[in-house]
DNA sequence: GCAGTGTACTTGCCTAGACAAGTATATGCA
DNA sequence: TGCATATACTTGTCTAGGCAAGTACACTGC
């Protein structure tokens, strides 16, 4: 039998009936989830009543399904059913984009300071983070971002030399050390944590507040294939940075 | 011809190949990404390629790729082809989970002051927020949580009567408002902001802690179907609590 | 030179079936 | 009663095709 696909009929400014067959199953699953139809931890229609209902194939339902899953709106359990999922998952997609990026963005002149760019010697707190010993060379940058000329973000980064010997040599003013990186390892893991705290006397004289002033701290460290790349302490001025997002189940 | 999955053949300790076709093919993208075999804005291989290379059918294939798209490594074009992902998408799961959840989750014990709970004019800055008028009734409660005794976050919330009538007469030492409010509306849209900040005198009282302190303040609005819900004001003092996240591509 | 056309290739989405494997329940036998 | 088995239902995954629509490029005819 052939396929019959988005015969958009008659209907002229219908905003919606113009989807595919598995986007539409997709939403009518999901306008019952947002009604309340479908409690949490209760069984939704199974595969086969929802081919029967909507008149395609199990595949294109399968998929619906699926990508629901994924976003974490239902849970499927083999041999049982597909149930709604237990408690709406508040998660939401926090992009830690490059600062650059970020800035250039929105339309905004960036531009860095370098205050610090030189190999140093391991220390013993940090060796174990970087899976180094301590007095083992390490990279070791503090750069200052500025955004229209504002101070905007400290950035003090310990780089691995084995990851990226390069890194010295590169200009920080014109590529950012996330970007660099990026090439260097384009895929990895990360670990972060972000709080609220104040800064180092020196993190205050460089971005212009007072010692008081609270400041967003973000601490991330990266791995790639278990080698750690990077750790790195982030410090915004709280009155002037916040980080913004958007959740849509 | 028949299927003929899973053939775990002989290898006794081996870890991945017991892993279902589409999921090898996917390993093998993102290998190729992770180590750089294909670079950023980079022509992938085409789906009839893997579909030759691997020796499954073409849903197989797609499914990968899918997935792939879906994770945002790679983008893909109709008519021209995959593209390894212009930066690898440093965008990260942030969970913000019910804080009664997360206190127990822990091991610990939770405990919630309520401060305030009661209905009162709403105020003409917040009106819009909430889709209400100045002067229009609003829920308000002041509610403060504590993690094995000590004071963690002060939640500061407004709640549109429409969308749930019965808000007041929960118990809040027992039901959070997330909590309750998820029965209510199960599914919702949410933005919100994290920075750092100072708490207010109120706020400092209620947490313990100086005015001077540095506070992780977030700020959420929820949103169901295009109606405001809710609009929080969290304060966490900064030396106690932190978000933590993993990224994993 | 330049606009139009045809072709090859790509992804997007779909169908109708298949086998595998997990779960719960009814059934039969000791 | 209690245990083992058969059955019905579920999801998980795959195959081998199909049409549609978007892109790039070579090849026309003017």
């Amino acid at each position: 039998m052939a396929t019959q696909p988005a015969s958009h009929a008659s209907a002229g400014a219908a905003p919606a009936p113009a989807r595919a067959p598995y986007a539409r199953v997709k939403a009518y699953l999901k306008q019952g989830l947002s009604s309340g139809r479908w409690p949490p931890e209760t069984l939704m229609p199974s595969e086969s009543e929802l081919v029967h209902q909507f008149g395609v194939s199990r595949m294109t339902v399968t998929r619906a399904l699926r990508e629901l899953q994924t976003e974490g709106l239902v849970h499927r359990v083999q041999g049982l059913g597909t149930y709604a999922a237990h408690l709406a998952p508040v998660s939401s997609t926090l992009t830690i984009r490059d600062l650059h990026e970020e800035i250039v963005g929105r339309g905004h002149r960036h531009h860095a300071e370098v205050h610090l760019s030189r190999e140093e010697p391991c220390d013993a707190a940090l060796a174990p983070k970087l899976g180094l010993s301590a007095g083992d060379p390490v990279f070791h940058t503090l750069i200052v971002h500025h955004e229209n000329g504002v101070p905007l973000q400290c950035e003090d980064r310990f780089v691995n030399p084995a990851c990226a010997p390069d890194y010295l040599q590169t200009d920080f003013t014109r590529i950012t050390p996330t970007h660099y990186l990026l090439t260097v390892a384009p895929l990895w893991e990360a670990q972060y944590a972000i709080e609220a705290g104040r800064p180092t006397a020196q993190e205050a004289r460089l971005l212009g507040i007072a010692r008081t002033d609270p400041c967003l701290v973000i601490v991330r460290r990266t791995v790639n294939h278990n080698v750690p790349i990077t750790l790195v302490r982030l410090v915004h001025p709280g009155h002037s940075y916040r980080l913004e997002g958007h959740f849509k189940p």
